[in-house]
DNA sequence: ACCACTAAATGAATGCCATTCATTTATAAG
DNA sequence: CTTATAAATGAATGGCATTCATTTAGTGGT
């Protein structure tokens, strides 16, 4: 029985040296730690930065350690992915209005994802199975989606309806500002140019993709209000 | 002057001898080619079968050769990206109603680019100035938003409403069809899991990603669509 | 007709990356 | 106490995009 713990064996090097081979005493990593460590490492570097070497090194373990708590790559991802969901806010469910609700759900959404679009190709394909966090958010805005009065029948493809237009806007918050210069070609695109133009003359404020997205959500809402209480109860 | 031109020369044996250094007689390669056995390559192995080698090998050409023509991997997918913008639909404009021609280019350019979702990330950073066929489709499905009667600042808004609401639904299609299968933890998410019962119940027919677009799509065109002739003029 | 320049090919690196495997050590179970 | 299992290391492995030196063929200028 040593005095010292091996977990804390930092001798009087510069913390230099590396963990000797063998299972530590106490456990070095678990999905929590690999999870916060990889978004840290996101925040800091983004996903180019998100390698299993890089991973590894920031936990301070060698790459192949990661191995026995994760899959690949896709299964650290997974874990990102689920967090984040818990980062949406489902709040307005169960407290004001379904409009209301739905507005800020689907802004905190677009605003989480915004920052992290390399995961929207992984939640498409996605099984939610095994993604509590995201499993804990369709629950919430079910419920919200039956209590507002919609048919039963209509809350999934209404909800994956407003999903694909909440994907699809968080790309539009990376893109660049000059996306749609047409540069040389202008003289052949009239039409378009002028719209452009008309376009960043007339929203001033505020980033582009928010007057498209506040748009979007305006027409989204207000279409799919209108399939609620088509049912005769309640 | 030689009776045969090198370009032909596949001599005795049986073609696997490989072309000599130099530059051919000739040339092999251009961006029209390219982009061709791109296009030829995902259609048979998929994004994941997209290599710079698989590519040279399906030019029959070594793989630094492709960067005489392209400066990256990300220039091909550029081309790619800008060729399927020639396939989407946009000849409702001009001919039939609005709503007709919205609907017709949104669901045939949503088809094209889920057989296409690795370009979706490509396309939202893309700057339009050297994707010609893109800014061709821009053109007209604006001039067809301008003659329907869209106040010239509010069509740009409106399109890319409409194209986020497009990309985010491409991923859907390819989505798998157990993606809300809640599995153990169905219990503790009762409203979610009846909510995919009676979706699944209530659609038969067609696939599930085509409902939630065809209700997403009416939402859309029939929200924006009151947003014509907002303009005292015509 | 010659010469320099540029375009377009080859083939051999380079460096990064995810992943696997043999090995070592510690803990847990029977 | 013995055996199995979990969790670490470190050394491959194979694939990938990209670069570079080299070779050859057209092109433009004098």
């Amino acid at each position: 029985m040593p005095a010292v713990p091996a977990a804390q064996q930092r001798p009087a090097d510069g913390g230099i040296r590396r963990r000797r081979a063998g299972r530590p005493s106490s456990a070095v990593l678990d999905k929590a730690g690999i999870t916060a460590a990889a978004l840290e490492l996101v925040s800091r570097k983004g996903y180019d930065g998100l390698t299993m070497a890089a991973l590894a090194k920031e936990l301070d373990v060698a790459p192949s350690a990661l191995y026995n708590h994760v899959t690949s790559k896709q299964d650290v991802l997974l874990l990102v992915e689920d967090h984040l969901m818990s980062l949406v806010d489902v709040s307005g469910f169960g407290t004001g209005t379904w409009e209301e609700a739905v507005r800020r759900w689907a802004w905190s959404y677009r605003d989480v994802f915004a920052e992290h679009t390399p995961l929207i190709p992984v939640i498409a394909v996605l099984p939610v199975t095994d993604a509590p966090q995201t499993l804990a958010m369709y629950e919430t805005v079910s419920k919200g989606f039956l209590d507002a009065g919609f048919p039963p029948e209509q809350i999934i493809p209404a909800i994956v309806a407003l999903e694909s237009f909440i994907f699809g806007s968080a790309y539009d918050v990376t893109a660049p500002a000059d996306i749609f210069d047409s540069g040389t070609m202008a003289e052949s695109t009239p039409h378009f140019t002028a719209a452009v133009r008309d376009a960043a003359a007339g929203a001033g404020r505020g980033r582009p993709a928010d007057t498209a997205f506040s748009l979007g959500l305006d027409a989204l809402v207000s279409g799919l209000g209108v399939l609620r209480r088509a049912n005769p109860m309640e």
